[in-house]
DNA sequence: CAACTGACGATAG
DNA sequence: CCTATCGCCAGTT
């Protein structure tokens, strides 16, 4: 039994375009629970594999990655770059330019 | 069944 | 910039 969160949450993992980032706490806010943060990361846990959640797209609320280093830090990082995210000296992501916001049409927002 | 745990977030120092 | 705390929910022990 999977709880309707859990599947928005799903699709909305899915939906991320390649070269964009999304985090964790943004999931859950449009996925209907503002504070459901971890339970994004257990989503991806339980279903990153067979529901072929882009995993590698989602980061936290300050840009940077938050898997520990030697434990898929180095890959994720390796795939984003891969799609065109940059890092900067300390392994944050620009979320101004690569967080995607599908409210505003997928536009960039510059403050 | 109670206690722990975690790919988080926000706030405070 | 950093660490320290508390709160949240669901899955594990």
């Amino acid at each position: 039994m999977v709880s309707e969160f859990s599947k928005r949450a799903i699709s909305i993992m899915k939906s991320i375009p390649p070269g964009k980032v999304f985090t964790y706490g943004r999931i859950a806010t449009l996925a209907g629970d503002n504070r459901a943060a971890r339970q994004i990361a257990r989503l991806l846990n339980s279903c990153s594999e067979k529901e072929n959640i882009p995993w590698h797209r989602i980061v936290n609320n300050k840009g940077r990655i938050s898997l520990p280093q030697g434990n898929g830090y180095e890959h994720q990082k390796a795939l984003l770059e891969a799609e065109g995210v940059i890092f900067d000296e300390r392994d944050t992501i620009d979320l101004r330019v690569f967080l995607w916001q599908p409210a505003l049409g997928d536009r960039n927002q510059i403050p």
